[in-house]
DNA sequence: TCTGGGGTCCTAGGACCC
DNA sequence: TCTGGGGTCCTAGGACCC
């Protein structure tokens, strides 16, 4: 906890809601709903009109519509609701260079980075009205609610409590009055496990949290959530304000309007899905490890299924081929709702690959057993080939040379065999894995040298 | 026809290594 | 012939957030 107010966090008001209502002028003033809007979808954002209709997010379409059949509902426009918080985020940033988004509508700003003369409450509580001015500028409209406090936590606190369009600053010194009285499920992370959990042990308020020993709250909940919870009972938060977080997975997935029950449609759609998780990878700059599959049974059971690859990739044919065989191995009788394709442990392989080759480059040969690396001919080696193996090699996974054309291929444990195609004078080809026992690994050839893959 | 989609973080057990 | 202990990686599931 800081001795100044100067953590703020700006929460956009019913953001999606309140963009379709800017760009469509009769929808002002009306019942908006955005989600989906099939037999399945749920809400994501209801306009404060909607929500005196008891419109909630995350309730079913189905229950909205019976609460409020008036309300216009829209499935969403993300690219617009993109290009809006971008210039609430540039807003963001041109006020202090500390700016962690949290989602599209919501992120933290750093005020000690702000430049300001000092940080009291009222140098704080003006700069965060002209923040708020500011954004309804940009946005043609767009009204924001803010917090501004000692802590990421308090701030967050704050700006909930005059939402829509409020503003609250509260003083050092005061917080632990102001979060005494208040319910545990105020406290990001509470939700409603946890709830029941406290309540069971008596627990409602802040107040009664902080009576219970750390002990005994990581007995109740777990110890990192424990000591999480031990801490901010207390207001104690140094959390930092992190921007340019990194990625951590990138994932596809559908809920379909009646269950699906036919397995080649499921392995269809799963192929289509790890084509746009790749496209996305590729988009990104990223590549990843693990793919997983991601199934919801018609009784809302969920699966995840997930394999980790020896390198990292981000080719259509190899996450879809895994993510099939993942499928294969569950059983969907009965019928799925739900299927989704995920790919994370992202790295940027080939910067890490270029990197350790010059590595070997400049020290000579690796301490690896050098019977592990195919002999190259000195004839043409030098010049023609990298030595093959990724960033990721660990003695112990095979590296054997192509036996057909130019190219490298590599393979490792675990079932999977990994290959790759590549030259000193191209970049590497797509990483490409197989089970061991995959008809289509015998098939595989190393792209010609007249047409080198893409990437 | 209750219950989205895209994420993050945590837990717990087993494998494996030293 | 009785059973180490820590560390890391992987997998599956769950809670939570917007």
């Amino acid at each position: 906890m800081r001795p100044h107010a100067s953590v703020l966090h700006l929460d956009l008001d019913a953001f999606f809601a309140a963009v379709e209502q800017r760009d469509k002028p009769s929808l002002r003033g009306k019942p908006v709903v955005v989600g989906g809007t099939g037999g399945r979808g749920v809400v994501s954002t209801a306009s404060y009109e909607a929500r005196v209709f008891g419109v909630r997010s995350a309730m079913s379409t189905r229950e909205a519509r019976a609460r409020c059949p008036n309300a216009a509902y829209l499935s969403g426009r993300f690219e617009a609701y993109r290009a809006t918080s971008a210039q609430v985020m540039r807003v963001l940033r041109e006020c202090s260079p500390l700016v962690e988004p949290l989602s599209l509508d919501e992120a933290f700003v750093d005020l000690a980075e702000a430049g300001l003369p000092d940080l009291e409450v009222a140098t704080v509580t003006a700069l965060a009205e002209e923040l708020r001015t500011r954004v309804r500028e940009v946005t043609g409209g767009l009204t924001a609610s803010v917090g501004v406090a000692s802590s990421k936590f308090l701030a967050k606190i704050a700006s909930d409590l005059r939402k829509p369009d409020g503003l609250v600053v509260i003083e050092p010194g005061t917080e632990l009055e102001l979060l005494r009285p208040l319910h545990v499920s105020v406290i990001p992370g509470v939700g409603p496990a946890t709830v029941e959990r406290l309540r069971r042990a008596g627990v409602h308020t802040v107040a009664e949290l902080e009576r219970v020993s750390q002990e005994e709250l990581v007995r109740l909940v777990g110890k990192a959530q424990g000591q999480g919870l031990f801490h901010l009972a207390r207001a104690e938060d140094d959390r930092a304000v992190v921007p340019d977080r990194e990625t951590k997975s990138v994932s596809v997935e559908g809920t379909y309007e009646s269950d699906l029950t036919d397995r080649a449609q499921m392995s269809a759609i799963v192929t289509r899905q790890a084509g746009e998780v790749a496209q996305r990878l590729r988009t990104s700059g990223l590549s990843g490890r693990t793919v997983s599959l991601k199934v919801r049974l018609y009784d809302f059971t969920t699966l995840s299924r997930s394999s980790t690859l020896p390198a990292p990739t981000d080719d259509p044919a190899t996450v879809a081929r895994l993510a099939r065989s993942l499928l294969e191995d569950l059983d969907t009788s009965g019928g799925v709702r739900l299927l989704g394709v995920g790919v994370s442990g992202l790295a940027d392989w080939i910067q890490d690959d270029l990197f350790a080759a010059v590595e070997d480059a400049e020290s000579g040969t690796p301490e690896e057993p050098a019977d592990a690396v195919p002999a190259v001919d000195p004839g043409q080696a030098g010049a023609r080939w990298r030595d093959p193996r990724p960033a990721s090699w660990a003695p112990g996974m095979d590296v054997v040379h192509a036996e057909h054309g130019r190219g490298w291929v590599w393979g490792s444990g675990r079932g999977v065999v990994t290959v790759r195609f590549e030259t000193a004078d191209t970049p590497p080809g797509p990483v490409r894995s197989f089970r061991a026992d995959d008809p289509d690994l015998a098939r595989w050839r190393p792209p010609s040298e007249e047409q080198p893959e893409e990437q």
